[in-house]
DNA sequence: CCATTTTGTTTGTACATACAAATAAGCTAA
DNA sequence: TTAGCTTATTTGTATGTACAAACAAAATGG
């Protein structure tokens, strides 16, 4: 390895980068069966653990920009699996029948997914690892 | 924490990307002051470092496609920091005057990442968190 | 009760990145 | 040497995500 490469994976953007569009790779598979990319796929476990969750909520909860989520919503809307009802400024989001029906196989999907995963980093380092990355995101986040 | 949040923030794809939205915030900012994105800075050192270096070496040592380093590499070329050379079917990368002037604003503005996240998460932490990661991905890329 | 500020959502637009198909060059083996 | 396989690059197109601006509703303070 020549200086540069040191460089590069002693940098956590570029690591946390490479890692994420591995894992985004192989959580694409993982839900390909329920024909939803992964971040639709928790978007609606979200919506199905907590009907009428709000927009905001959302956001928060996936750490994604109210903009993003909008779209998200958009989409699956559109695909029959939200219904969104607007009170005043803000609005809540309800899955359809055909929405409710993906719990199922999002569930076994993300079961998989973790299966997957774990076989190759190993269960435990790979929840360790999991659990470190998730303690640091939140502290970036928060600046 | 509900259980639903108990299953995002235990599942890898999703604290994956959420760290490496918040660390590629961090780091756009912290390459403004180059012009470029924080991808195309590390490419710009890759070729700094290894002039004549060829696509595919760089989408080893990236983690990125093929196609997307040829549209890095057309902007870089577009913006008068590259030249591309053709060499039958492969393609030789060199910087050109402008682009060997960056390197030293890169190689300042990589520092200053690390040392702001270091500043968050504790030097230490950060590398070593940096470090799993990096083996993680590499782990995962096999695949 | 109005004017201002804050909060939530949407729209326009842009960027990073990828996959699949197309193209082009080189390599191999009959 | 040519027919097909392999490898490198490019092009067309699509997805995920964001920021900034616009919009809309609510809250607050005079």
């Amino acid at each position: 390895m020549s200086d540069i490469d040191k460089i590069l994976h002693h940098c956590l953007y570029f690591t946390a980068n490479s890692l994420a569009r591995a894992i985004s790779r192989m959580a694409e598979e993982a839900f390909r069966p329920t024909g939803l990319s992964p971040s639709h796929a928790f978007l609606m476990m979200l919506v199905n653990d907590t009907p009428g969750i709000g927009q905001k909520a959302l956001c928060d909860q996936l750490h994604l920009a109210p903009s993003t989520v909008t779209r998200f919503i958009d989409t699956l809307v559109y695909r029959g699996y939200l219904e969104r009802r607007s009170e005043g400024k803000t609005s809540r989001v309800y899955a359809t029948t055909a929405g409710a029906e993906l719990q199922e196989p999002i569930a076994e999907a993300w079961k998989g997914l973790h299966e997957r995963y774990a076989e190759i980093l190993g269960r435990a380092a790979g929840d360790d690892l999991t659990a470190r990355i998730d303690a640091a995101s939140e502290k970036l986040n928060q600046t």
